[in-house]
DNA sequence: TAGGTAATAT
DNA sequence: TATATTACCT
């Protein structure tokens, strides 16, 4: 007699929320009044029983359709011993959880010698009787490949078991990123902030490495069935070291943002060299790196400027810097890198006015041009178009850069917006416009410092007034030089300035080509 | 010894 | 890949 429930297809197992319930249990029982009440009592537990009252029919059904259960209860008494032996030898694919009122240790160790997974005495104990899953796992984890059939039936079982722990320690990893976020509350100035910020972004390519880990470890069980339980326990166990450092490495990140804000603040190799070199081992020679924090950088910027470009040395910036536990060859290297910077830059600055991308894009890209026109903002609306425009309307927009070419130092940039980046010595990085060449690319937008202003609205140091009073001062006299930062506009510019104010017609100076146009093209 | 730069490390 | 440090040359 067989009572077959409904049987869930494999898939199934991955989403098994409810596990225990559902299990697949074969009972095999001659006995009709037992295996009645055996039966109730996991009816009750919602596992879905299929009795089997013949000793063949039970053996047919776990060689036959054995992927059909998780495990199989076979009562054995005086009078079925040695069918149940037979049966046991038979079913080593699935865990046989023996039940008996025959309480012999005879009986019982040859139960287990011959792959019971568990002897359990009657009366059943009801707790007993709901862990059997318990044999199901472990014969899952457990079985290395002597029985044939195990992983196609507790592949599954196995899957559902990993999921779970993997999902599991991702919870715990949230959890602990959530409990650090609440930690590390409103840091009192930028360069805590930023810190934090750094930190965090550290830790987030940690967990995020942890994660690939966690991921790789994940699939290393599923694919590979003949690692055993052990193996993949301490695969998940390292895993769960793992996001547990991150805890440790989140709380000295907290600390160590707490504790730097004056002097400068040197990282790297666990050391601090900030007031306690003595401290640093002789394992720990090497160098600490120096954290050149916007306040730092803003100092050396300032030694720079005051020395002049060409008459900055480390050991003078080093002098006029006055910062304990700076190096000159920390300058020397900081220096290094901001020359490097300025070739990079500056060049292009001046290219990116010589060479417009295109018509569109000259409408509002263009120079200014020497004229007495209106404010130069109500002849450079703000594009609708403009990346930044819908999202970002509370920065005040630019429409040109305007006659100087900013301090690089003065745009250190590293607080990023949403389309609009720039790298960390302020150069503003666009996103690609390239797909579509009709689209203008648009002027740099707001940015701010390091840390961002207070209203995120300042894009140019410089005051606005002073700008215009320098233009005003140019168009006065427009024969004498251009006071440094000006730059005269282009021919292109001014011509397409005209011609959009109605004058079509230019003299043509035969000194200077109007470079590939013709008047008449005006 | 200091400055500059390339190579290397992080 | 960017940045800092180190090594090496002048």
């Amino acid at each position: 007699m067989v009572c077959c429930q409904e049987i869930r297809e494999d898939h199934e197992f991955r989403l098994w929320k409810d596990f225990p319930k559902g299990l697949r249990v074969l009972l095999l029982c001659n006995d009709a009044d037992s295996s009645s009440q055996t039966q109730t009592k996991l009816e009750q537990m919602e596992y879905i029983v299929s009795w089997y009252d013949n000793f063949d029919e039970g053996q047919k059904a776990i060689s036959e359709k054995s992927e059909l259960f998780h495990v199989a209860i076979l009562e054995v008494t005086t009078d079925n011993c040695q069918h149940s032996f037979k049966f046991l030898e038979k079913a080593r694919d699935l865990p046989v959880i023996v039940i008996s009122s025959d309480s012999s240790l005879s009986t019982m160790m040859k139960c287990i010698a011959l792959g019971a997974a568990e002897f359990l005495q009657k009366p059943l104990s009801e707790d007993k009787l709901r862990n059997i899953w318990q044999h199901v796992i472990h014969k899952a984890f457990n079985s290395r490949g002597e029985c044939n059939n195990t992983l196609s039936t507790l592949n599954p079982i196995k899957e559902m078991v990993v999921s779970l722990l993997h999902l599991n320690q991702e919870e715990k990893a949230e959890r602990s990123e959530h409990e650090i976020h609440e930690k590390l509350t409103s840091p009192s100035t930028p360069q805590l902030e930023s810190k934090l910020r750094l930190s965090s972004n550290n830790i987030e390519e940690s967990e995020e490495r942890n994660n690939k880990s966690a991921d790789k470890n994940c699939n290393d069980l599923v694919v590979a069935p003949s690692k055993n339980d052990n193996e993949q326990v301490k695969e998940l166990t390292k895993h769960e070291e793992e996001v547990n450092s991150i805890e440790i490495s989140k709380s000295d990140a907290c600390s160590s943002a707490k504790e730097g804000h004056g002097n400068v603040r040197l990282t790297g190799s666990k050391m601090k060299k900030n007031g306690s070199s003595s401290q640093a081992t002789k394992d720990n020679k090497k160098k600490s790196k120096v954290d050149w924090t916007p306040d730092l950088h803003k100092r050396f910027v300032k030694a720079v400027e005051q020395l002049g470009i060409d008459q900055a040395i480390p050991s003078k910036i080093l002098d006029l810097m006055k910062v304990e536990g700076l190096t000159r060859h920390n300058i020397a290297s900081h220096l290094q890198k901001y020359r490097m910077h300025r070739r990079h830059i500056l060049p292009k600055k001046e290219e990116s006015w010589k060479t417009p991308q295109d018509t569109s894009a000259r409408s509002y890209m263009q120079r200014p041009i020497l004229a007495p026109y209106p404010p130069l903002q109500q002849y450079y609306p703000v594009p609708p178009f403009a990346p930044w425009y819908h999202h970002h309307q509370s920065y005040y927009y630019r429409p040109f850069q305007p006659w100087h070419v900013p301090a690089v130092e003065e745009t250190w940039t590293w607080k990023s917006y949403p389309q609009v980046h720039a790298d960390t010595w302020g150069c503003p990085v666009f996103p690609p416009y390239a797909h579509n060449h009709n689209v203008p690319s648009p002027m740099p937008p707001p940015t701010c410092n390091k840390y961002g202003t207070e209203d995120g609205s300042n894009y140019f140091s410089v005051d606005e007034e002073v700008i215009d009073k320098v233009v005003r001062e140019a168009m006065a006299e427009p024969w004498a030089p251009l006071p440094l930062g000006l730059t005269p506009p282009s021919t292109e510019s001014v011509l397409s300035e005209l011609h959009r104010l109605g004058i079509h017609t230019v003299p043509v100076l035969p000194t200077a080509p109007l470079s590939n146009h013709t008047p008449r093209d005006y």
